[in-house]
DNA sequence: CGCTGTTTGTACCAACCGGTATAATCAATT
DNA sequence: AATTGATTATACCGGTTGGTACAAACAGCG
Protein backbone atom coordinates (compact mmCIF):
# COMPACT_ATOMS: atom_id res chain seq x y z
CA UNK A 1 0.00 0.00 0.00
CA UNK A 2 1.47 3.08 -0.88
CA UNK A 3 1.14 6.81 1.08
CA UNK A 4 -1.54 6.21 3.01
CA UNK A 5 -2.26 9.92 3.46
CA UNK A 6 -1.04 13.66 2.92
CA UNK A 7 -2.79 16.74 4.57
CA UNK A 8 -3.74 16.30 8.95
CA UNK A 9 -7.58 15.53 8.48
CA UNK A 10 -8.22 17.09 12.00
CA UNK A 11 -5.99 19.94 11.15
CA UNK A 12 -8.49 20.53 7.83
CA UNK A 13 -11.37 20.00 10.47
CA UNK A 14 -10.29 22.70 12.44
CA UNK A 15 -9.56 25.08 10.09
CA UNK A 16 -13.45 23.89 8.67
CA UNK A 17 -14.52 24.41 12.56
CA UNK A 18 -13.31 28.18 11.89
CA UNK A 19 -16.07 29.02 8.70
CA UNK A 20 -18.60 27.35 10.24
CA UNK A 21 -18.38 29.17 13.83
CA UNK A 22 -18.46 32.37 12.31
CA UNK A 23 -20.99 31.97 9.36
CA UNK A 24 -22.58 28.78 10.42
CA UNK A 25 -24.07 25.78 8.11
CA UNK A 26 -25.88 27.36 5.41
CA UNK A 27 -23.78 30.55 5.38
CA UNK A 28 -20.47 28.77 4.42
CA UNK A 29 -19.71 27.49 1.02
CA UNK A 30 -17.88 25.09 0.08
CA UNK A 31 -15.40 27.51 -1.65
CA UNK A 32 -15.18 28.94 1.49
CA UNK A 33 -14.29 25.74 3.29
CA UNK A 34 -11.80 24.98 0.61
CA UNK A 35 -9.79 27.98 0.73
CA UNK A 36 -9.73 27.76 4.66
CA UNK A 37 -8.80 24.53 4.91
CA UNK A 38 -5.93 24.78 1.92
CA UNK A 39 -7.20 21.50 0.16
CA UNK A 40 -8.87 20.82 -3.34
CA UNK A 41 -12.37 20.28 -3.39
CA UNK A 42 -11.88 16.50 -4.62
CA UNK A 43 -9.27 15.53 -1.88
CA UNK A 44 -12.07 16.96 0.43
CA UNK A 45 -15.01 15.26 -0.96
CA UNK A 46 -12.84 12.07 -0.92
CA UNK A 47 -12.04 12.50 3.28
CA UNK A 48 -15.35 13.67 4.28
CA UNK A 49 -18.04 12.92 1.98
CA UNK A 50 -20.10 15.93 1.85
CA UNK A 51 -20.87 19.44 3.42
CA UNK A 52 -23.20 17.88 6.16
CA UNK A 53 -20.40 14.80 7.17
CA UNK A 54 -18.35 17.88 7.70
CA UNK A 55 -20.31 19.92 9.88
CA UNK A 56 -21.13 17.16 12.09
CA UNK A 57 -17.45 16.07 12.36
CA UNK A 58 -15.95 19.88 12.86
CA UNK A 59 -18.76 20.55 15.29
CA UNK A 60 -18.41 17.25 17.19
CA UNK A 61 -14.46 17.81 17.49
CA UNK A 62 -15.23 21.33 18.56
CA UNK A 63 -17.39 20.01 21.31
CA UNK A 64 -14.70 17.32 22.78
CA UNK A 65 -11.72 19.58 22.75
CA UNK A 66 -13.16 22.78 24.26
CA UNK A 67 -16.30 21.54 26.52
CA UNK A 68 -16.30 18.62 27.25
CA UNK A 69 -12.56 18.82 28.18
CA UNK A 70 -12.89 21.38 30.42
CA UNK A 71 -15.61 19.76 32.18
CA UNK A 72 -13.65 16.81 32.80
CA UNK A 73 -11.11 18.95 33.93
CA UNK A 74 -13.49 20.53 36.55
CA UNK A 75 -15.23 17.95 37.17
CA UNK A 76 -12.10 16.46 39.67
CA UNK A 77 -11.66 19.63 41.72
CA UNK A 78 -13.46 19.15 44.79
CA UNK A 79 -14.45 22.60 45.32
CA UNK A 80 -17.96 22.93 43.13
CA UNK A 81 -18.24 26.76 43.95
CA UNK A 82 -14.59 27.26 42.49
CA UNK A 83 -15.11 25.06 39.90
CA UNK A 84 -18.49 26.49 38.49
CA UNK A 85 -17.02 30.15 38.59
CA UNK A 86 -13.83 28.88 36.41
CA UNK A 87 -16.08 27.72 34.05
CA UNK A 88 -17.98 31.40 33.60
CA UNK A 89 -14.89 32.98 34.41
CA UNK A 90 -13.09 30.64 31.50
CA UNK A 91 -15.07 32.06 28.64
CA UNK A 92 -15.18 36.07 29.68
CA UNK A 93 -11.34 35.32 29.20
CA UNK A 94 -12.36 33.78 25.85
CA UNK A 95 -14.62 36.74 24.96
CA UNK A 96 -11.85 39.00 26.07
CA UNK A 97 -9.20 37.46 23.71
CA UNK A 98 -11.24 36.76 20.77
CA UNK A 99 -11.33 40.04 18.34
CA UNK A 100 -13.55 38.14 16.08
CA UNK A 101 -16.39 38.05 18.55
CA UNK A 102 -17.20 34.30 17.57
CA UNK A 103 -18.85 33.08 21.05
CA UNK A 104 -19.82 29.70 21.00
CA UNK A 105 -19.95 27.18 17.76
CA UNK A 106 -22.74 25.05 20.12
CA UNK A 107 -24.28 27.61 21.30
CA UNK A 108 -24.65 28.89 17.65
CA UNK A 109 -25.88 25.94 16.23
CA UNK A 110 -28.41 25.24 18.96
CA UNK A 111 -30.04 28.50 17.68
CA UNK A 112 -30.09 27.21 14.45
CA UNK A 113 -31.78 23.75 15.66
CA UNK A 114 -35.12 23.76 13.46
CA UNK A 115 -33.11 23.45 10.22
CA UNK A 116 -30.58 20.97 11.53
CA UNK A 117 -30.80 17.39 10.98
CA UNK A 118 -31.50 14.90 13.64
CA UNK A 119 -27.64 13.56 14.76
CA UNK A 120 -26.71 17.58 15.00
CA UNK A 121 -29.79 17.61 17.11
CA UNK A 122 -28.70 15.02 19.08
CA UNK A 123 -25.06 16.09 19.15
CA UNK A 124 -26.23 19.40 20.36
CA UNK A 125 -28.72 17.77 23.23
CA UNK A 126 -25.97 15.90 24.73
CA UNK A 127 -23.66 18.77 25.54
CA UNK A 128 -26.33 21.01 26.51
CA UNK A 129 -27.44 18.25 28.90
CA UNK A 130 -23.90 17.67 30.16
CA UNK A 131 -23.29 21.21 30.77
CA UNK A 132 -26.21 21.17 33.09
CA UNK A 133 -25.38 17.92 34.61
CA UNK A 134 -21.91 19.18 35.23
CA UNK A 135 -23.44 22.37 37.22
CA UNK A 136 -26.19 19.88 39.38
CA UNK A 137 -23.07 18.16 40.17
CA UNK A 138 -20.72 20.83 41.72
CA UNK A 139 -23.69 22.07 43.43
CA UNK A 140 -24.37 18.87 45.02
CA UNK A 141 -20.40 18.90 46.06
CA UNK A 142 -20.73 22.33 47.32
CA UNK A 143 -23.92 21.86 49.30
CA UNK A 144 -22.06 18.97 50.91
CA UNK A 145 -19.26 20.99 51.38
CA UNK A 146 -21.47 23.45 53.56
CA UNK A 147 -20.56 26.62 50.92
CA UNK A 148 -24.24 26.42 49.18
CA UNK A 149 -27.30 26.33 51.29
CA UNK A 150 -29.69 23.73 50.79
CA UNK A 151 -32.60 25.67 49.84
CA UNK A 152 -30.62 26.02 46.39
CA UNK A 153 -32.48 23.53 43.97
CA UNK A 154 -29.63 21.76 42.10
CA UNK A 155 -31.21 20.57 39.21
CA UNK A 156 -33.59 23.82 38.72
CA UNK A 157 -30.96 26.44 39.58
CA UNK A 158 -28.74 24.13 36.94
CA UNK A 159 -31.10 24.71 34.61
CA UNK A 160 -31.24 28.33 35.25
CA UNK A 161 -27.25 28.95 35.25
CA UNK A 162 -26.92 26.98 31.72
CA UNK A 163 -29.39 29.44 30.27
CA UNK A 164 -27.04 32.39 31.96
CA UNK A 165 -24.13 30.96 30.21
CA UNK A 166 -25.63 30.20 27.08
CA UNK A 167 -27.11 34.05 27.39
CA UNK A 168 -23.05 35.02 28.07
CA UNK A 169 -22.62 33.24 24.90
CA UNK A 170 -24.48 34.25 22.68
CA UNK A 171 -24.11 38.03 23.70
CA UNK A 172 -20.03 37.55 23.51
CA UNK A 173 -21.28 37.63 19.64
CA UNK A 174 -20.84 41.59 19.76
CA UNK A 175 -23.18 42.55 21.83
CA UNK A 176 -21.63 43.29 24.69
CA UNK A 177 -18.33 43.80 26.71
CA UNK A 178 -16.51 42.51 28.66
CA UNK A 179 -18.04 44.26 31.76
CA UNK A 180 -21.54 43.37 30.97
CA UNK A 181 -19.94 39.25 30.96
CA UNK A 182 -18.50 40.07 34.04
CA UNK A 183 -22.15 40.95 35.05
CA UNK A 184 -23.31 37.87 34.05
CA UNK A 185 -20.85 35.94 35.56
CA UNK A 186 -21.25 37.37 38.95
CA UNK A 187 -24.78 37.36 38.89
CA UNK A 188 -24.85 32.99 37.99
CA UNK A 189 -22.65 33.07 41.09
CA UNK A 190 -25.31 34.54 43.33
CA UNK A 191 -27.75 32.21 42.11
CA UNK A 192 -26.13 29.83 45.02
CA UNK A 193 -26.37 32.33 47.71
CA UNK A 194 -29.94 30.78 48.44
CA UNK B 1 -54.14 59.12 -9.76
CA UNK B 2 -55.30 55.49 -10.10
CA UNK B 3 -55.55 52.48 -7.09
CA UNK B 4 -52.68 53.40 -4.68
CA UNK B 5 -51.89 49.61 -3.30
CA UNK B 6 -53.90 45.92 -3.31
CA UNK B 7 -52.07 44.39 -1.38
CA UNK B 8 -51.40 44.94 2.37
CA UNK B 9 -47.95 45.98 3.05
CA UNK B 10 -48.07 44.89 6.22
CA UNK B 11 -49.33 41.54 5.93
CA UNK B 12 -46.47 40.81 3.86
CA UNK B 13 -44.05 42.15 5.55
CA UNK B 14 -45.40 39.61 8.78
CA UNK B 15 -45.51 37.00 6.28
CA UNK B 16 -41.87 37.38 5.25
CA UNK B 17 -40.58 37.86 8.91
CA UNK B 18 -42.16 34.13 9.66
CA UNK B 19 -39.72 32.85 6.98
CA UNK B 20 -36.64 35.00 8.26
CA UNK B 21 -37.71 34.38 11.59
CA UNK B 22 -37.16 30.48 11.01
CA UNK B 23 -34.62 30.13 8.17
CA UNK B 24 -32.57 33.59 9.20
CA UNK B 25 -31.24 35.63 7.05
CA UNK B 26 -29.01 33.42 4.77
CA UNK B 27 -30.98 30.62 4.01
CA UNK B 28 -33.91 32.48 3.10
CA UNK B 29 -34.16 32.72 -0.59
CA UNK B 30 -36.55 35.09 -2.57
CA UNK B 31 -38.56 32.37 -3.90
CA UNK B 32 -39.09 31.06 -0.27
CA UNK B 33 -40.15 34.68 0.68
CA UNK B 34 -42.53 35.70 -2.69
CA UNK B 35 -44.07 31.80 -1.60
CA UNK B 36 -44.72 33.13 1.85
CA UNK B 37 -45.91 36.59 1.08
CA UNK B 38 -47.88 35.43 -1.63
CA UNK B 39 -46.63 38.11 -3.74
CA UNK B 40 -45.09 38.33 -6.87
CA UNK B 41 -41.55 38.95 -7.17
CA UNK B 42 -41.86 42.31 -9.11
CA UNK B 43 -44.13 43.61 -6.34
CA UNK B 44 -42.02 42.93 -3.70
CA UNK B 45 -38.86 44.75 -5.03
CA UNK B 46 -41.17 47.55 -5.94
CA UNK B 47 -42.29 47.37 -2.64
CA UNK B 48 -39.13 46.32 -0.51
CA UNK B 49 -36.20 47.34 -2.82
CA UNK B 50 -34.07 44.58 -2.02
CA UNK B 51 -33.92 41.54 0.04
CA UNK B 52 -31.99 43.14 2.82
CA UNK B 53 -34.25 46.08 2.86
CA UNK B 54 -37.32 43.88 3.56
CA UNK B 55 -35.26 41.33 6.21
CA UNK B 56 -34.53 45.21 8.23
CA UNK B 57 -37.89 46.28 7.69
CA UNK B 58 -39.42 42.63 8.46
CA UNK B 59 -36.97 42.64 12.18
CA UNK B 60 -38.18 46.34 12.85
CA UNK B 61 -41.45 45.83 12.75
CA UNK B 62 -41.20 42.62 14.61
CA UNK B 63 -39.33 44.05 17.48
CA UNK B 64 -41.91 46.93 17.79
CA UNK B 65 -45.06 44.67 17.58
CA UNK B 66 -43.80 42.25 20.22
CA UNK B 67 -41.06 43.42 22.57
CA UNK B 68 -41.45 46.98 22.58
CA UNK B 69 -45.19 46.86 22.67
CA UNK B 70 -44.41 44.26 25.75
CA UNK B 71 -42.12 46.65 27.68
CA UNK B 72 -44.50 49.81 27.27
CA UNK B 73 -47.41 47.90 28.56
CA UNK B 74 -45.73 46.52 31.75
CA UNK B 75 -43.67 50.05 32.61
CA UNK B 76 -46.61 51.47 33.28
CA UNK B 77 -47.51 48.55 36.16
CA UNK B 78 -46.07 50.14 39.93
CA UNK B 79 -45.10 46.38 41.10
CA UNK B 80 -41.61 46.09 39.55
CA UNK B 81 -41.40 42.50 40.90
CA UNK B 82 -44.42 41.10 39.29
CA UNK B 83 -43.94 43.40 35.96
CA UNK B 84 -40.57 41.58 35.40
CA UNK B 85 -42.22 37.77 36.20
CA UNK B 86 -45.00 38.70 33.80
CA UNK B 87 -42.50 39.85 31.08
CA UNK B 88 -40.60 36.01 31.23
CA UNK B 89 -43.33 34.33 32.33
CA UNK B 90 -45.22 35.52 28.54
CA UNK B 91 -42.27 33.80 27.07
CA UNK B 92 -42.37 30.56 28.82
CA UNK B 93 -46.54 31.01 27.65
CA UNK B 94 -45.14 31.77 24.04
CA UNK B 95 -42.47 28.67 23.55
CA UNK B 96 -45.76 26.61 24.86
CA UNK B 97 -48.00 27.81 22.65
CA UNK B 98 -45.83 27.62 19.50
CA UNK B 99 -45.20 23.99 17.94
CA UNK B 100 -42.60 25.29 15.56
CA UNK B 101 -40.12 26.64 18.28
CA UNK B 102 -39.14 29.60 16.73
CA UNK B 103 -37.67 31.08 19.37
CA UNK B 104 -37.52 35.35 18.99
CA UNK B 105 -36.59 36.84 15.91
CA UNK B 106 -34.37 39.34 17.88
CA UNK B 107 -32.24 37.20 19.49
CA UNK B 108 -31.46 34.85 16.30
CA UNK B 109 -30.74 37.85 14.63
CA UNK B 110 -28.23 38.98 17.59
CA UNK B 111 -26.31 35.40 17.14
CA UNK B 112 -25.55 36.26 13.20
CA UNK B 113 -24.59 39.66 14.52
CA UNK B 114 -20.69 39.63 12.76
CA UNK B 115 -22.78 38.92 9.55
CA UNK B 116 -25.05 41.75 9.64
CA UNK B 117 -24.52 44.96 8.73
CA UNK B 118 -24.25 47.99 11.09
CA UNK B 119 -28.17 48.92 10.87
CA UNK B 120 -28.76 45.89 11.71
CA UNK B 121 -26.36 45.85 14.13
CA UNK B 122 -27.88 48.80 15.60
CA UNK B 123 -31.83 47.72 15.64
CA UNK B 124 -30.65 44.65 17.85
CA UNK B 125 -28.28 46.69 20.33
CA UNK B 126 -31.05 48.97 20.92
CA UNK B 127 -33.38 46.16 21.45
CA UNK B 128 -31.13 44.99 24.05
CA UNK B 129 -30.28 47.95 25.69
CA UNK B 130 -33.88 48.90 25.86
CA UNK B 131 -34.46 45.29 27.43
CA UNK B 132 -31.87 46.17 30.27
CA UNK B 133 -33.30 49.64 30.68
CA UNK B 134 -36.49 47.96 31.86
CA UNK B 135 -35.02 45.45 34.36
CA UNK B 136 -32.88 48.00 35.86
CA UNK B 137 -36.10 50.38 36.12
CA UNK B 138 -38.26 47.50 37.64
CA UNK B 139 -35.36 46.35 40.04
CA UNK B 140 -35.76 50.11 41.24
CA UNK B 141 -39.18 50.61 41.08
CA UNK B 142 -39.11 47.65 43.68
CA UNK B 143 -36.99 48.30 45.85
CA UNK B 144 -38.34 51.84 46.33
CA UNK B 145 -41.57 49.51 47.21
CA UNK B 146 -39.68 47.60 49.58
CA UNK B 147 -39.63 44.34 47.25
CA UNK B 148 -35.99 43.81 46.66
CA UNK B 149 -33.59 44.22 49.00
CA UNK B 150 -30.81 47.41 48.24
CA UNK B 151 -28.33 44.95 47.94
CA UNK B 152 -29.80 44.29 44.59
CA UNK B 153 -27.17 46.20 42.17
CA UNK B 154 -30.13 47.54 39.32
CA UNK B 155 -27.63 47.53 36.81
CA UNK B 156 -25.60 44.30 37.43
CA UNK B 157 -28.45 42.32 38.31
CA UNK B 158 -30.61 43.68 35.18
CA UNK B 159 -27.50 42.39 32.89
CA UNK B 160 -27.76 38.69 33.81
CA UNK B 161 -31.62 38.82 33.64
CA UNK B 162 -30.67 40.20 30.32
CA UNK B 163 -28.33 36.84 29.85
CA UNK B 164 -30.93 34.56 31.12
CA UNK B 165 -33.66 35.68 28.82
CA UNK B 166 -32.04 35.64 26.08
CA UNK B 167 -30.83 31.61 26.94
CA UNK B 168 -34.43 31.45 27.52
CA UNK B 169 -35.39 32.40 24.28
CA UNK B 170 -32.81 30.05 22.90
CA UNK B 171 -33.62 27.48 23.91
CA UNK B 172 -36.85 27.81 23.43
CA UNK B 173 -36.07 26.68 20.15
CA UNK B 174 -36.21 23.33 20.61
CA UNK B 175 -33.51 22.68 23.20
CA UNK B 176 -35.30 22.75 26.30
CA UNK B 177 -38.95 21.85 27.43
CA UNK B 178 -41.34 23.76 29.09
CA UNK B 179 -40.59 22.61 32.86
CA UNK B 180 -36.97 24.14 31.66
CA UNK B 181 -37.94 26.94 30.52
CA UNK B 182 -39.88 27.46 34.06
CA UNK B 183 -36.73 26.58 35.97
CA UNK B 184 -35.28 29.60 33.77
CA UNK B 185 -37.96 31.99 34.47
CA UNK B 186 -38.06 31.27 38.56
CA UNK B 187 -34.14 31.63 38.88
CA UNK B 188 -34.58 34.98 37.09
CA UNK B 189 -36.44 35.57 40.39
CA UNK B 190 -33.85 34.87 42.11
CA UNK B 191 -31.59 36.86 41.54
CA UNK B 192 -33.95 39.83 43.03
CA UNK B 193 -33.76 38.15 46.34
CA UNK B 194 -30.45 39.91 47.25
C1' DC C 1 10.66 0.16 -12.36
C1' DG C 2 5.64 -0.75 -11.66
C1' DC C 3 1.78 -0.73 -8.84
C1' DT C 4 -1.28 1.70 -5.80
C1' DG C 5 -3.80 5.28 -3.98
C1' DT C 6 -3.90 10.51 -2.94
C1' DT C 7 -3.76 15.12 -4.25
C1' DT C 8 -4.54 18.71 -7.43
C1' DG C 9 -6.40 21.44 -11.09
C1' DT C 10 -9.81 21.90 -14.13
C1' DA C 11 -13.88 21.23 -16.42
C1' DC C 12 -18.44 20.28 -15.89
C1' DC C 13 -23.23 19.54 -14.19
C1' DA C 14 -28.12 20.99 -13.29
C1' DA C 15 -30.13 23.86 -10.04
C1' DC C 16 -30.51 27.87 -7.75
C1' DC C 17 -29.02 32.65 -6.23
C1' DG C 18 -30.55 37.86 -6.03
C1' DG C 19 -32.02 41.01 -9.18
C1' DT C 20 -33.87 43.06 -13.68
C1' DA C 21 -36.89 43.55 -17.72
C1' DT C 22 -41.03 43.25 -20.21
C1' DA C 23 -45.53 42.84 -21.70
C1' DA C 24 -50.09 41.86 -20.49
C1' DT C 25 -53.63 42.44 -17.17
C1' DC C 26 -56.09 44.79 -13.85
C1' DA C 27 -58.71 48.44 -11.16
C1' DA C 28 -59.90 53.01 -10.13
C1' DT C 29 -59.93 57.97 -11.10
C1' DT C 30 -60.74 61.63 -14.64
C1' DA D 1 -63.39 55.55 -22.76
C1' DA D 2 -58.83 57.20 -21.73
C1' DT D 3 -55.30 57.53 -18.48
C1' DT D 4 -52.47 55.94 -14.74
C1' DG D 5 -49.94 52.92 -12.00
C1' DA D 6 -49.79 48.57 -9.51
C1' DT D 7 -49.88 43.41 -10.13
C1' DT D 8 -48.99 39.44 -12.54
C1' DA D 9 -46.46 35.91 -15.16
C1' DT D 10 -42.61 34.93 -17.59
C1' DA D 11 -38.23 35.19 -19.34
C1' DC D 12 -33.79 36.44 -18.60
C1' DC D 13 -29.17 37.92 -16.56
C1' DG D 14 -24.40 36.63 -14.74
C1' DG D 15 -22.79 34.38 -10.89
C1' DT D 16 -22.79 30.83 -7.50
C1' DT D 17 -24.53 26.61 -5.30
C1' DG D 18 -23.20 21.50 -3.78
C1' DG D 19 -21.45 17.79 -6.05
C1' DT D 20 -19.13 14.86 -9.81
C1' DA D 21 -15.69 13.44 -13.35
C1' DC D 22 -11.16 12.93 -15.04
C1' DA D 23 -6.54 13.24 -16.30
C1' DA D 24 -2.17 14.50 -14.69
C1' DA D 25 1.23 14.80 -11.07
C1' DC D 26 2.73 12.76 -7.00
C1' DA D 27 4.70 9.67 -3.28
C1' DG D 28 5.55 5.49 -1.17
C1' DC D 29 5.91 0.33 -1.36
C1' DG D 30 7.02 -4.04 -3.71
Amino acid sequence: MPWEKSFDVDLATDRATEVFWKKGYEATSMADLTAAMRINKGSLYNAFGSKKALFDRALTRYDQKTRAAKINQLRAQNDGVAAIYAFFDGFVEEARKDPRNLGCFVVNTAQDLPNQPPEIAQTIHSALEDIKEFFREMIEKGQQAGDIPNTVRPEETAQAMLSMLVGLRLLSRGSAGIPALEAIRDGAMRLLKG
